[in-house]
DNA sequence: CCTTATTAAATAATCATTCTCAACGGTGAA
DNA sequence: TTCACCGTTGAGAATGATTATTTAATAAGG
């Protein structure tokens, strides 16, 4: 009916991109996979894991969270779970209740949107942060 | 202790600001905002909007949604709610569901983070997208 | 091999947002 | 009233993230 998975060769460059995300329990936006990538492939480009990012996103195989903050993270982990963000640094960890499934079924009573999904967004401040908190002010 | 009310004048251009965000119920980005204050004060910059509304959201005058997409939205609704997006078209609509309380407690036994407050977003497509999904493919 | 289609690298372009800075405006003290 | 001050504005430059374009390398199929 749909084309959900158009199907995408495993390249070299996707595959690390893919293990180097797999390594790492932080949400790291792309620049920062890049980073991690370039270490073992010195000549790939910014543009390649933008590109790859988001087509193993459509793919399914890597999830792009879409979370507050400037950039978007990436996550291996493709299992439904909810976020904390730091409104201090901005890192992004997850966050271990359950999912609540009644509420997309609450949603779609009261709204007369197609619900595809849903996700929760905490916002706090890491145990890094709240250290300096006491110290500095925050900006 | 901390020092949540910096207090800010109310200028011509803050008010106008403020009016045009109430008159609407969609959540528009600060673009679409400054179009809208713009019938009004034609000589105002796209600056002082940017700068503005990030004021009255710091002063808890306004709501700042960090939702997904590219864009930051605003609401002049500060009471908290939650927020469905349409996938096809980005736009974004309040959800009348309850907002559950006991979900920053949750969170707070799961987490060394200091909670400080969340957000659910729903994913889903908007009536007019529905209409149109049957003929064109969504991009 | 040879042809064709994908993919990658480099880089330019775009988009949203923030910053800089000179000019302006209102307020209070002299 | 006049002046000096300080927050605010408008214009535009600068930044940062992301996307698009172009050309070259690479892989798949015959």
């Amino acid at each position: 009916m749909n084309a959900p998975t158009p199907m995408i060769r495993l390249t070299t460059q996707r595959q690390i991109i893919l293990e180097e995300l797999s390594k790492v329990k932080t949400h790291p936006t792309a620049s920062e996979v890049y980073d991690m990538v370039r270490k073992r492939l010195p000549r790939i480009g910014l543009g390649t894991v933008y590109r790859n990012l988001e087509l193993m996103a459509e793919n399914g195989m890597i999830l792009k969270l879409e979370v507050g903050g400037t950039q978007k993270r990436f996550d291996a982990t493709t299992d439904a779970h909810y976020h904390i963000r730091c409104s201090c640094c901005g890192k992004v960890d997850d966050i271990d209740i359950p999912v609540i499934e009644s509420l997309v079924g609450a949603a779609a009573e009261s709204s007369s949107y197609q619900i595809l999904g849903h996700h929760v967004e905490f916002t706090g401040m890491c145990p890094e942060c709240q250290k300096k908190e006491g110290v500095a002010t925050i900006h």
